[in-house]
DNA sequence: TCCACACTCCTAGAGCGTCTAGAGGTAGAA
DNA sequence: TTCTACCTCTAGACGCTCTAGGAGTGTGGA
């Protein structure tokens, strides 16, 4: 019984950071564009969504400024930092490293172990 | 300040279900295993394992026995089980949902943004 | 005109998995 | 004997995500 997994943890904080370096975007918006580009896969929600927010801007990794959206509504918008642009390529790296560490372990045969 | 993370949260019971997939396995070994196969990248604690495998062990995806280890300590040993073994598919799809959908949105252009 | 709805932000509390930091017991080597 | 590697286990802290709410505002349709 459970329940259905939308995200691994500990990748949301990078999947944002990676988002608002192509351009600023209000937090709606994050959740929309990461839902779109993984075609659906990745389901973020607002619970999620906002504390994470806090969290890299607390940090200094995202810097925050409200505007206007494209809908004419007040929205807050973030853009990266220097500093998160650094911690967005250290997490990259972690990634990449634990990632295909896992799939290599899933790919071992027998004679391996 | 964060720690250093050894471990995609989510993962370990998929690894561990992977490893005694391949015959059985006492705990210690396990770990052992594990950390082998992904050339030390994957650092489980014991502190996570055996709560981990009690876990596994509740829920009938694998069953376990008392033997005697290949250094003549008494040791227990876990197999997977049918459910297990369904089970383990059924994660390893899972992750290379999620995981292909996370490296798709850190290799996203601004373009598709 | 008024209502519904999509858009946008936010919070509290629960749940769960992993980590830290311990304890304890045994075989074999020094 | 003492030390170390092997092996199991637990309690409590910690951190991230989810559920489940609340609230306010433009816009379009009835």
């Amino acid at each position: 019984m459970s329940k259905p997994v939308e995200l691994l943890q500990g990748t949301l904080d990078m999947l944002i950071l990676k988002a608002v370096s192509l351009g600023p975007l209000h937090g709606y918006g994050i959740l929309l564009r990461i839902q779109q580009i993984s075609k659906e896969v990745l389901q973020i929600q607002q619970g999620s969504l906002y504390p994470a927010l806090y969290r890299l801007e607390h940090q200094g990794w995202i810097a925050s400024e409200w505007g206007e959206s494209e809908n004419n509504r007040k929205a807050k918008f973030y853009r990266l930092t220097a500093a998160g642009r650094k911690q967005l390529l250290l997490e990259r790296d972690q990634w990449s490293r634990l990632s295909s560490a896992v799939t290599g372990v899933l790919n071992a045969i027998p004679e391996e172990l």
